[in-house]
Parts: structure tokens; C-alpha cells; sequence
DNA sequence: ATAGGCATGTAAGCAGTTACATGATTTA
DNA sequence: TAAATCATGTAACTGCTTACATGCCTAT
């Protein structure tokens, strides 16, 4: 049981296709939650048969079909438990991050490029979660917004992946930028450990 | 291929047993990979039989006998592919995440109460990281660390967990907050969406 | 026509989690 | 003597990833 309430959150705010869903967990949920679309098509129809969504068909002219999912009341039920109940630790599983850990003992070159892709992906990420926060507070300030809105969870965690972006663009210029000077000041070699 | 390049980046650091992996992986290495026990346990025996690590039996009188391991040549020259090579995106899945997510429509009490501790968690985790950064820099000052030390790949990543466990503390601690207010404001049932 | 976005799946394989199992030694 | 720490595994299961497969409609 993992993604499982991710889509049943994600499922709050209306609804969604399995190929919508695929566009929103494919940036991660704000974030927090990555699902490639098969393992989306696949848990929408266990969470159907579980009877915690129900699927409606939308016929459409312009395109294929789809169908659009809905939380029941039994799938409320089931994220109230879900959220009473402890949380699993949050997990993070990084590549580069390892990269940069062995970096001493490495051609740093292609790890500082990786870095500077990984800081455009994030300012790119950051850019579009700053929309997202925007749409939903529509005319409102921030503060107005979370006083008053109904529905302040997605902006919650938004605000949350911003500043995970922040985070993650300002330290992989930093550490590029580090592994940068040090690649110019030992032009060959760095003395061997 | 996942774990093994985690692990023989950390036992670029020196020499480890299994269960010594498992408590540094505990915390998830700087923050960007968690293993459990088990799962250390097994790769170590793949990465032994594929020749990447080698392992040395030490006899202890105090406690049990324990096998510590070391990357060898063809170990290096894997994670040195692994470098070049394209990383896969960072992954996050976070359970508490989604359930702020999902907030508005659900008990908001133990919601605030895990944001809580959560933030508690994240403070002692970074306590421990801003520790490990003073280890590892010894009598330098950051600066000239960054600047002179080498092997500064584990001080890197460790800054880079520190920003995150700092950003979590934060954001945690102000979202439970903010709900707590939303609590007080509207003490019974806030208006069904 | 062909490329790209919309739309939905199946199947196989690999990685990660949970539960179970064992045993030594040290500290309270 | 009971709990905690050190130390290492096996087995079963679940969840995630990768590859493959299909077909519609729109824009170029």
C-alpha cells in the first residue's frame, strides 16, 4: 500500500484520467510522490475494483475517450485511516548524490555537468510550482489565502516542493561551482588518495 | 543496479561490516539513500562474488567475529561508469506528504502531530549532519576545507542533507502551525467541500 | 504521410520491504 | 536474568521499472 493514497490525494481535486494522472505524478505530485503511468493504470483499476474510486466514461469528440475517476466515501474512509496511522519514513533515492559522495575518487567532469542539469531541472520545476501556487490562490496573498481558503492541502505541499527545489538548484550550483575551481587549480591529477 | 553504487561509494570511506553499512544507510547516507539491513546484507554478497568489493575477516574478542570490505580496481572502474553515465531522477515518496495533501478533507489532528515530530526528527538529523560536517573538516574552517582537503565528496553531500533536513524542519514546524490556527478558528467541523 | 499528443493497457523482471531466524557479548 | 548492541543471514511478498503493444485524433 504506497501509491495507493497518493492517488486517492490526488484524486481530492477532481477528476482525473489515468493519462492526467500520469501528467501530474510524473512531476511528482509537488513533489513528493513519482509514479510512472503504468503503475498509475494499474492501481486505478485495483482501486476501482476495491470499490475506494469509482470511473465514469467521458465520451469525447476532439479525442479518444477516457475515463474519469472519483474518490467514494470509502475512499475517504480510507485516507482518514491511512492518515491516522504513523507514517513511514520519507524516503529520498538519489544518483548523483552518490556520484558526488565518490567524487574525490573520480573524473569530477561529468559529475559537475550532471549538477548543472539537475539545477536547470529544478529552477524549471520551481518555476512551474510557482504557478501552481499562483492558480490556487487566485486572487488572494499567500496569507490571506491560508487563513481563509478551503482546500489549502495541494498548496501546502506545494510550498513544500518549492523549497525542496530552492534547495536542491542552490546546492548543485554551489557544489559544480566548488568542484569547478578545484578542477582548475590541479589541472592534472588530482593527487591520488 | 540501484544499491551497489551507494554502497561502494560509502566504502570508498574505509572499511565496513555489514552491520556498520546498515547503520550508516540507516540514516540514509548523508540523507540520499536508505537501505535496510537486509538488503545490505545480500548486495554485499553479490558485489563480493562480482569482484567489486573484497572482503577480509576480522577476529574481535569483545564481540562477534565481523567480515569488513573494501572496493577494489574493477569496484572503481564501476563507479566511474556509473559517473559518466546518466543519472536517473531523484526520487522522493513521502507518506506524511500526502497526507497534508489530502488535509482539508480529513482529521487534522494527527496531522500536526506527525508534522511535529517529524520537525523533531529533522533537527535531530541535522544536529547529527552538522556534526559529521565538523568531523570531517577536522581544524579547517569550511572554506579552506572546500578549498584544500581532499576527500570532500561525504562533506558535499552532507551539506546537501543538511539543507534538506533544515528546509523539512521548517516547512514542517510552519504547515503544522498554520493548521493549528485553521484549528482554533473554526473549532468544530470546517465546512464540508 | 508523419510526428506528436491523447488514451489505455499487458508482461516480465528487478528492487525493496517485511517477517522470520540465530547466536554471541555486554550492560543494567 | 533481561534487555541492548553486535553480527549475519534466509524466504516470501509487494511494489516499481522497463519493454512491449495498440489505436485514435490533430497539426504540420
Amino acid at each position: 500500500m504506497a501509491l495507493r493514497h497518493a492517488v486517492l490525494a490526488a484524486l481530492l481535486d477532481g477528476e482525473y484520467s489515468g493519462y492526467q494522472l500520469a501528467k501530474i505524478f510524473d512531476v511528482g505530485v509537488s513533489n513528493f510522490w513519482y509514479a510512472a503511468p503504468q503503475q498509475l493504470y494499474s492501481e486505478l483499476t485495483k482501486l476501482e475494483s476495491d470499490g475506494l474510486i469509482s470511473g465514469r466514461q467521458v465520451i469525447q469528440h476532439d479525442r479518444p475517450n477516457k475515463r474519469v475517476f472519483t474518490v467514494t466515501a470509502a475512499g475517504i474512509d480510507e485516507l482518514a485511516a491511512f492518515a491516522a496511522a504513523t507514517s513511514k519514513p520519507l524516503s529520498i533515492r538519489d544518483d548523483l548524490a552518490v556520484k558526488v559522495q565518490a567524487v574525490d575518487q573520480l573524473d569530477p567532469a561529468p559529475v559537475i555537468a550532471q549538477l548543472e542539469e539537475r539545477a536547470a531541472d529544478a529552477s524549471a520545476k520551481l518555476a512551474l510550482f510557482e504557478q501552481t501556487l499562483r492558480r490556487l490562490r487566485g486572487d488572494l496573498d499567500e496569507e490571506a489565502f491560508l487563513r481563509q481558503g478551503h482546500r489549502i492541502g495541494p498548496y501546502l505541499t506545494c510550498l513544500g516542493g518549492c523549497r525542496l527545489e530552492r534547495e536542491i538548484r542552490d546546492w548543485s550550483l554551489s557544489t559544480a561551482a566548488l568542484l569547478r575551481t578545484r578542477l582548475t587549480r590541479s589541472p592534472e591529477g588530482v593527487p591520488a588518495p
